[in-house]
DNA sequence: AAAATAAAAGACAAAATAGTCTTAATATTA
DNA sequence: TAATATTAAGACTATTTTGTCTTTTATTTT
């Protein structure tokens, strides 16, 4: 469904929040152990989401990822959409470059609705809204 | 969202379905044409549909791809699972392996809605229900 | 100002996916 | 039975995605 650079990108990203709720920063370390992934591969996305402003950072002793309280009501979509692009919210099921409403392939109404629900699901997921359950370890980010 | 070994199967499944309506066979050549994709590409793909039984086939003179009757109301469903595997209907949003509803990821259930529907789209549709809209010219497997 | 710490950047490597080409096997037709 | 047409199979190449390693830059603390 999503590229492992966005499954990864979520994960982080709502790690990141809940970490700062108390604005505190969250290095690349405990990151990558706290969603259990490759430390320089989940280094280098965050470094993408942060050119394109989605997380902040800053450098040195200290220094780490976080939030700030607008960037907290990201939402995933938005992440799903720098990532790998919104071939997912808008593109043919079956390829087809030209499919359309006046141009249509054989699944493209059925097809339709449900990218249609994926994106409204993830449009009004914002990152914000996970923390009180991972603290409460209802959801969890990481393998066992 | 599908592989582009995937799409390719489907588009050419659905075009091998409207030539079978009257028990015809097609040739590798006119599927590669009439979908337009790569011809070896579609080739190997259908060899692995082939082998799963899937799809029918017959070498030699006046040879070629076909679907009887059953095969006709194979439903794409079974195709993604064959090529993709299942995990685009019951894999994990943020790639977690273990994501289950006892040990959930935060998007587990508005996930696993989505997920659900695409595969109940999947399962309800049948290789031979596009025929008709197909000949109609009002549904397309190629570009224009 | 120096040392330490952390992200940024870029080069590299590995694996998966996508696509191509050649040869072999098999069935049909003449 | 020979020629031909067609799929099957396998080796190969290219591209994209995923992942790793090293060096640089910026910031903080001492």
């Amino acid at each position: 469904m999503f590229s492992k650079t966005c499954e990864y990108a979520i994960r982080a990203m709502i790690f990141i929040a809940q970490k700062s709720k108390d604005s505190s920063k969250v290095g690349i370390k405990e990151i990558a152990k706290g969603i259990d992934s490759p430390e320089h591969f989940i280094a280098k996305i965050l470094q993408r989401l942060g050119g394109k402003g989605l997380v902040q950072s800053q450098k040195g002793p200290n220094g780490g990822f976080y939030l700030d309280k607008k960037h907290l009501a990201c939402s995933l979509s938005r992440i799903v959409s720098v990532l790998d692009g919104d071939k997912i919210f808008t593109g043919c099921g079956l390829g087809l470059t030209e499919c359309s409403e006046s141009y249509p392939c054989p699944i493209h109404n059925q097809f339709k609705k449900v990218r249609k629900d994926m994106q409204q699901m993830l449009e009004k997921a914002k990152l914000n809204e996970f923390t009180e359950k991972l603290e409460q370890n209802l959801t969890f980010l990481k393998r066992k």
